[in-house]
RNA sequence: GGGAGGUUGCCCGAGUGGUUAAAGGGGGCGGAUUGUAAAUCCGCUGACAUUGUCUACAUAGGUUCGAAUCCUAUACCUCCCA
């Protein structure tokens, strides 16, 4: 664990250094010993997505590096909405909403983190502190280091007061808030370096101003880039939502197709910012992707190392499987559990397994009923093309009926409109 | 206030009495190829329906055997002169 490595340099060359309040200075801080970092997170779901995961991944390579992370769930800067970055004032999440959402996200945290041992992460909530804390007691020891002309100068302020949605009072504060926590886990924790998405560059040296104000010592700050694509949209993003690292929220499967898709052009930065690959691994799959994307051996590991990382070994092989069935041949002879378990984020619709019998169902209803054709001639045109398929295998034949055959394990039959729209049709009850 | 022109399907854009559900392009969707990529090529793309019915060319009326195409009114838009 308490490897010697050159944890900053480590960072340099997987392009993780963003901004940094003092380089040199953090370089001599971490060469004096194990420090405490912390990074907040906000809980505005109850499962972390692909944005946090390169927080957390930040707190890993810390901790990895001897030191010890605290990862701050913003149990109270939640309750106010952080404007960094956003275009909108945003909606003040209930407090109950909260509470779920801080234990859903620090549940996913021990994934990644080892919270036991001497430099075992810690797992802070700032409303513990914020909870007591009066507003006339803030104002006094915490506003009053606070000159307006700087909060005013910061960059999240200055876009939103030039936006139409403007800026409330309350966002307005969010940095005092998180300045403060700062100074309270470097008084109480003893932890001097604060890291961070760029976004936070703002919040976070806001704290470090007060730090010096406060207590009259030096903290750090260091960001890390915003994970992006190379046209610039934020990764982890598809048309139908977040990528989460919550299994109900994204099957393991799903998540290891997305990191499997991603483009040539943003792959070894995914890989650079994401994973712990070792430097002369990257530098082969670097110059293999070149050589010959068509192996994208740099996805394949990319979404390996993901997937076990976040699922474990039992998702990768779930998704593995997955991805063999779905994009291999005919689907057949398979379990309930299979399918439900490789088509989990697949829209279903339920039937009596009635239906089956005799004539047996029509296909183009089945079609319409799952959603994948709009109307009955929709789905014949679309038969017409040879865009529609039984558990994999084409069908030509408009008025195809399906059968107690056609069922792919005990229940299910799966039924799929050109390359990757997939359904399925439950027979329930005999 | 006077004059000229325009309003077409998801978008752009042809069409000025009859094989016009409306050319062409874009987009979308399928297919082939491929690397579960890009590019390319092919097909589909008003609705509904086991090829027939309905609804459509700003809106409402009218002429006609028959109109997106002609007439009248209304709405909106653009340009020109004041």
């Amino acid at each position: 664990m308490t490897k010697t490595i050159d944890l900053l340099g480590e960072l340099r060359w997987r392009g993780l250094i963003h901004q940094c309040t003092d380089e040199t200075g953090l370089a001599k801080l971490l060469s004096e010993g194990s420090q405490t970092i912390y990074i907040g997170f906000d809980p505005t779901a109850t499962s972390l997505h692909v944005g946090g995961l390169m927080q957390l991944m930040m707190l890993r390579r810390f901790q990895r590096a001897g030191h010890r992370p605290i990862a701050l769930v913003g149990g109270a800067t939640g309750m106010i909405g952080d404007p960094s970055g956003k275009s909108e004032e945003r909606n003040l999440l209930s407090p109950e909403d909260l509470r779920r959402n801080v234990e859903g996200v620090a549940a996913q945290m021990r994934r990644f983190l080892d919270f036991d041992g001497p430099q075992g992460a810690v797992l802070l909530n700032n409303h513990d502190w914020m909870r007591s804390f009066s507003y006339l007691d803030f104002l006094r020891d915490v506003g009053k280091s606070f000159p307006i002309g700087q909060m005013l100068g910061k960059e999240s302020v200055r876009s939103r007061l030039e936006s139409e949605a403007g800026l409330s009072y309350t966002e307005f504060s969010y940095m005092l808030l998180q300045a403060y926590d700062f100074v309270h886990l470097a008084r109480d924790h003893g932890c001097r370096i604060q890291a961070g998405g760029s976004d936070q560059w703002g919040n976070i040296t806001a704290g470090i101003d007060l730090g010096r104000r406060l207590l009259g010592e030096t903290l750090y700050g260091l960001t890390a880039p915003l994970l992006t694509t190379s046209d610039g949209r934020k990764m982890g993003k598809t048309e139908s939502g977040a990528i989460w690292l919550d299994p109900q929220r994204t099957s393991p499967y799903a998540f290891y197709q997305y990191w499997f898709r991603v483009e040539d052009t943003d792959v070894m930065r995914c890989l650079a910012y994401l994973t712990e690959i070792e430097r002369d691994e990257y530098d082969e799959l670097a110059s293999q992707t070149l050589a010959d994307p068509g192996r994208r051996s740099a996805q394949k590991w990319l979404a390996t190392w993901m997937t076990r990382l976040v699922h474990g070994e039992e998702g990768l092989a779930s998704a593995n499987r997955a991805s063999e069935i779905l994009f291999g041949g005919e689907i057949d002879r398979l379990s309930d559990r299979e399918l439900n378990e490789i088509f989990a984020d697949v829209p279903s619709q339920e039937f009596s397994a009635t239906e089956l019998a005799g004539e047996g169902m029509s296909v183009v209803d089945a079609i319409v009923k799952t959603g994948l054709a709009k109307s009955a001639s929709e789905a014949r045109r679309s038969i017409g093309e040879g865009g529609i398929y039984v558990n994999n295998r084409r069908i030509s034949d408009p008025q195809r009926r399906l059968e107690r055959a056609d069922l792919a394990s005990e229940t299910v039959m799966v039924i799929r409109k050109g390359k990757r729209n997939y359904a399925l049709l439950r027979f329930l009850g005999d």
